[in-house]
RNA sequence: GGCGCCGUGGCCAAGUGGCAAGGCAGGGGUCUGCAAAACCCCGACCGCCGGUUCGAAUCCGGCCGGCGCCUCCA
């Protein structure tokens, strides 16, 4: 397949470096100092449908996700919380897996921490000093930029054009405005780790290329997270490594269009953010996987409750194509496999899911016209069951956000089926209209009545 | 100011040289006791201007509008 790759410009041909060890995938995670919103969720399920795909393809895949547990923001909560450090990012990580895992996003096959691998980070940084790339200064360890000529070829900036907005600190004693932390020392009150240039802990951007190197490899077949890590934080990624290893970091680097919210990027720092746990009760993981999935990846998508109802709308109407009982009639002819090399075709060309939906979507009609025609459409159910699985649909019921009434509602709905044998219509109808005030809409079916929530 | 992205029917969104996918919403039908669901039918000439070409939404130039990054952030 092809990957449009951030450094080159270009989509790329994925080549794995080692094919028969697998197709080694790094994203990065995040700093669980606050709890994890949609816009985590949109990037953990574009990587999840990359890896889906890759592995239905027969791939093997080590995906690794890491998570940043120890640094600035995280040590400045935990200190207005009163809470340990460990604890509050032990709560937001497990918030974090526990909604991936309703999101139907599969466990990554490693997720290391930042605080597992400090004698590594602290090796690593021995590497760069070594090589003339880092340099200590009143305990604290930098990186050298400009001994890295090649700074700047990921984010397509010049060193000298970074260097007018520059961020000095008077505080730190860098060569170079430029030159980034590798190592902080460490400051009253604050966590700390022994290292040779006293205690301390790791600057922000050298735990990924610690752990990546540690738990895939010196190189990597794709680098991925979202566009807001290009600059800085992927860029002193490549830097860091490439310096150590003088080996190209990662073949293609993937990044996610940022999910927008009523016109700007919904990010920490501007306060509006929609948890994954609200969206997901709100509307299930199909609806929002579908959601994400309706646009390209590189394109920002808007979070609105317009655009979740739509995608709601459109992930029931596969479920119910998927799922409805074949009649027991003559086979539907359907040419299942060019259906199944469009959607095909439609990943490998840089994970284009817009297109392969539409192709889900087709199918979907499809069947439902064969159905209507009394055709046995098992074959073509039995395709988009597994191409929805690729997406890592559920093809499950979203869950019942008013369970303890559901008894009930089959109770008026079992009353009215017998008004309805009795021709009482106008009761019954009477019944259906009062529930659908209350957001539960009956389905008459040759199978009996259903009901579900508005 | 620098780097980059986007502007396609009411909403969302594919398409990057040859008669504009798909989803949602809407209208008209079929089916249904009536609804719902499902199925059938209906809707855009692609921000504006100019250029290249036999031919452009698709390439080039300019303009207008929106956004991201350059600072912690998926």
């Amino acid at each position: 397949m092809r990957l449009t790759d951030t450094l080159s410009g270009e989509k790329k041909p994925l080549l794995p470096i080692d094919p028969a060890g697998g197709v080694r995938m790094y994203v990065c995670g995040l700093t669980p100092y606050s709890r994890a919103h949609v816009g985590h969720a949109l990037k953990a399920v574009v990587f999840d449908v990359l890896r889906r795909f890759l592995e239905w393809r027969g791939h093997r895949v080590r995906h690794v996700e890491n998570f940043t547990d120890i640094d600035d923001k995280l040590i400045e909560r935990a200190n207005a919380l009163g809470v340990s450090i460990a604890d509050l990012a032990a709560e937001h990580i497990e918030d974090y897996l526990a909604n991936l895992h309703r999101l139907n996003v599969l466990p990554a096959t490693v997720y290391p921490r930042v605080t597992e691998f400090i004698p590594e980070i602290v090796a690593f940084i021995e590497g760069l000093v070594a090589r003339g790339h880092a340099y200590e200064a009143g305990g604290d360890v930098y990186f050298r930029v400009r001994s890295w000529p090649a700074y700047g070829k990921l984010s397509h900036r010049r060193i000298d054009e970074l260097k007018a907005g520059a961020r000095v600190d008077p505080l730190e004693r860098k060569e170079d405005p430029l030159d980034f932390a590798l190592w902080k020392a460490a400051k009253p009150g604050e966590p700390s780790w022994p290292s040779p240039w006293g205690p301390g802990r790791p600057g922000w951007h050298i735990e990924c290329s610690v752990m990546a190197y540690h738990t895939l490899g010196e190189q990597i077949d794709i680098h991925g997270g979202g566009a807001d890590l290009i600059f800085p934080h992927h860029e002193n990624e490549i830097a860091q490594t490439e310096a150590l290893t003088g080996k190209p970091f990662a073949s293609i680097w993937v990044h996610n269009a940022l999910l927008q919210l009523s016109g700007e990027k919904m990010s920490k720092s501007l306060g509006n953010v929609v948890s994954i746990g609200e969206a997901l009760d709100r509307w299930g993981p199909d609806a929002f996987r579908t959601f994400v999935l309706q646009s390209h990846y590189r394109t920002p998508a808007t979070f609105s409750e317009e655009a979740m109802e739509a995608a709601r709308a459109g992930a029931e109407r596969l479920r119910e194509a998927a799922l409805a009982p074949a009649p027991p009639g003559p086979p539907l002819e359907l040419p299942l496999a060019a259906l199944r090399e469009r959607f095909t075709a439609a990943m490998e060309d840089d994970l284009n899911t817009p297109r392969a939906l539409a192709v889900l979507f087709e199918l979907a009609r499809d069947i439902n016209r064969g159905r209507a025609e009394g055709r046995d459409t098992a074959a073509a159910q039995g395709l988009l069951r597994e191409l929805a699985g690729v997406l890592g649909l559920t093809l499950q019921e979203p869950p019942r956000r008013r369970q303890d009434a559901a008894p009930f509602i089959d109770l008026l709905v079992e009353v009215r089926s017998a008004l309805r044998a009795a021709k009482q219509y106008a009761l019954a109808d009477h019944i259906r209209a009062r529930l659908g005030e209350l957001g539960i809409e009956l389905q008459d079916t040759p199978e009996g009545t259903t009901w579900r929530e508005a």
